[in-house]
DNA sequence: GTTGAGCGTT
């Protein structure tokens, strides 16, 4: 999948892993490696995906083998450009080996001078243990979630995330992530329901059915060109090329909308 | 074709 060649977790033996965050998308453990094994000897680099998508969450994990080869990897990729966006390169706080960063004490072998404060924890070392009972098992489910449901109402609410944590846990992913694949999955179940409510939202004035033009084709009414400023030539576009526009059916079945098969509708209901 | 806080897999 995301590793270079193996199913599961190479060897997490003396090996540091890196939180790469603020990665696009489309990066992948390929495009990273390069960068990251510049600087080390670069283990194993992890890319955690979204479960039902498969696509990229947006970070990456980056195993190095030596603990000073990943604080120099920090220190040179944190910030950097990578496919037009700024990474962040951080230490794993919350991995299966979180602990060997501490008996590593990468934290204090590169006391640098990194006025990037943003993602440095000047002393955790004393949260060993803390991870656990904070947000490792709180945060490994409801983050997930919380991606879910974001990815439905994106871009409604920003505030939104953060206090659908509490929430989160009531909601069943697995009803509304599948709820999309059922929808196309028994959509010729389900065509009748699905054909007569489709056209309805999909256009603008869903009373007015397919009827958008009044009475009459306005344009041929009124000159066309007595609008000043070109009035829209998106609306001369749609009125000038058919007054009666084309099917309103979402996908390539014209025919179960608007001229229902008896055969087709009837079996199905 | 999409977004942008964060912490991981057979």
């Amino acid at each position: 999948m995301s590793h270079f060649g193996r199913s599961g977790p190479p060897d997490i033996s003396d090996t540091y892993s890196l939180l790469v965050l603020n990665i696009t998308f489309r990066t992948t453990a390929d495009d990273l490696f390069p960068l990251f094994d510049k600087y080390g000897k670069v283990v194993d680099i992890f890319i955690p995906k979204d479960r039902r998508t498969g696509e990229s969450r947006g970070f990456a994990f980056v195993r190095y083998k030596y603990a000073d080869e990943a604080q120099k990897a920090v220190d040179r990729l944190d910030g950097r450009m990578v496919d037009g966006r700024e990474i962040t390169v951080q230490f794993a706080k919350y991995g299966p080996n979180a602990e060997r960063i501490h008996k590593g004490r990468i934290i204090e072998t590169a006391p640098r001078s990194r006025y990037r404060s943003r993602s440095r924890s000047p002393s955790r070392k004393r949260y060993r243990d803390d991870y656990k009972d904070r947000d490792y098992r709180r945060r490994s489910r409801s983050r997930s979630y919380d991606r879910y449901e974001r990815d439905r109402h994106r871009g409604r609410d920003k505030d939104y995330r953060r206090r659908s944590r509490s929430r989160s846990t009531s909601l069943d992913y697995k009803g509304r992530g599948r709820g999309r694949y059922d929808d196309e999955r028994n959509s010729r179940s389900r065509s009748r329901s699905v054909d007569s409510r489709s056209p309805a939202r999909r256009s603008p004035s869903p009373r007015r059915s397919r009827s958008p033009q009044r009475s009459g084709s306005p344009q041929r009414s009124t000159s066309p060109r007595k609008s000043p400023r070109g009035e829209s030539p998106a609306n001369r576009s749609r009125d000038g090329r058919s007054p009666t526009p084309r099917s309103v059916s979402p996908r390539g079945r014209p025919d179960a909308s608007r001229s229902p098969s008896p055969r087709n509708s009837n079996g199905d209901e």
